[in-house]
DNA sequence: AACTCGGGGCC
DNA sequence: GGCCCAGAGTT
């Protein structure tokens, strides 16, 4: 239930279950995630995005094995003080297995209390109280579930089916016919675009091309996954930024270098669009802790975001090792 | 309260 | 092309 409820966050269930069962299969319980490496945990994770969670995940089950004795708390209050836990998934995970009577409030339930009550602008404390007093005390896990179910199926965003909710009576919103409104919805500004060289370097091998991936940084975005050497554009052109990437690794790249397509891929806050350009040959850098040559096999074993692995796809099926050593001089 | 943090499905 | 998703952590 842990693991369910913090892959669902700001996930959508469909997109989540593949991702728990392999999860489950992989780490069973809270001693095999603890144990794990953290390379694995983001393999598995890979492409579920907001990748905090899965390193909270890992740094909480070696919380729960070192000073909590193996066995994940049981009430709200407790699970709140595991990195990752916040007063949704301790709501959740509290009332739904242990029966604890407590509130879990996510975005179908503000929308459900939003328009039960036809409050415009609903702030968590105000969400606290109500869903406090809504909780049934027998139930509490199936009440909260059924709140969520119905946001999640009938009291949608855009089109809910009033006629088929069993609040259409008690529904304020309804009855002030606001329920298009609620809760008001807060613009967000247009996203800026952000670009980027990206280098794919090529060393070829007789067993076959090998890519050079690096590490980026372990936290704030895509922390901890690996990437290929990636700089912003900052003024010059995408070539050129794929250029000085390459060198911030100590290769020095040729004239030329073969572009791929560009790949634009949409964050929460921004528009990444990130240029990449093949370069081979056989000079980088030694094999290290946040640098490897990986031929396809390896590439597999490596947690990579959706952009560079979309690249490092698209670089393979384009053919490098027909390239070796055909770059502009 | 405002930011940061992914990725994809849907309209 | 914008919206939304069984939110949490940081500032």
């Amino acid at each position: 239930m842990w693991i369910s409820e913090v892959m669902l966050q700001q996930t959508r269930v469909e997109a989540v279950i593949p991702y728990y069962l392999a999860w489950m299969e992989r780490f069973p319980d809270v001693a095999a995630l603890a144990a794990a490496p953290l390379d694995d945990v983001l393999r598995v994770w890979e492409g579920l995005g907001y990748y905090a969670r899965a390193r909270n995940l890992h740094r909480a089950a070696q919380v729960v094995r070192d000073r909590l004795g193996g066995e994940l708390p049981s009430t709200a209050a407790a699970l709140r003080d595991l990195p990752g836990v916040g007063e949704y998934t301790a709501g959740a995970v509290a009332s739904i297995a242990r029966g604890e009577r407590v509130p879990a409030v996510d975005g179908n339930v503000r929308r459900v209390l939003a328009r039960m009550f036809d409050e415009p602008d609903p702030t968590p404390s105000w969400l606290r109280e109500r869903a406090t007093e809504l909780v049934d005390p027998v139930r509490p896990g199936d009440c909260n579930q059924a709140l969520m179910e119905l946001g999640a199926t009938v009291c949608v965003p855009r089109t809910p089916e009033c006629a088929r909710c069993p609040l259409a009576d008690d529904c304020l919103a309804r009855r002030n016919g606001t329920v298009g409104e609620r809760p008001r919805p807060k613009r967000r500004a247009a996203l800026p675009e952000r670009e980027f060289g990206v280098a794919v370097l090529v060393r070829p091998k007789k067993s076959g091309p090998e890519l050079l991936l690096v590490r980026g940084p372990e936290d704030g975005l895509l922390g901890g996954l690996w990437q290929f050497p990636t700089e912003p554009l900052a003024g010059d052109a995408p070539r050129a930024a794929a250029a000085r990437a390459a060198r911030t690794f100590g290769v020095a790249t040729r004239r030329g270098g073969r572009a791929l397509p560009a790949r634009v891929q949409v964050y929460s806050h921004f528009r990444g669009i990130y240029h990449p350009f093949v370069w081979t040959g056989k000079d980088g850098p030694a094999p290290g802790g946040d640098a490897v040559w990986a031929g396809p096999a390896k590439l597999e074993r490596l947690a990579l975001s959706a952009a560079h692995r979309a690249i490092a796809r698209a670089a393979l099926a384009s053919g490098v090792q027909r390239t070796a050593g055909t770059s502009q001089g």
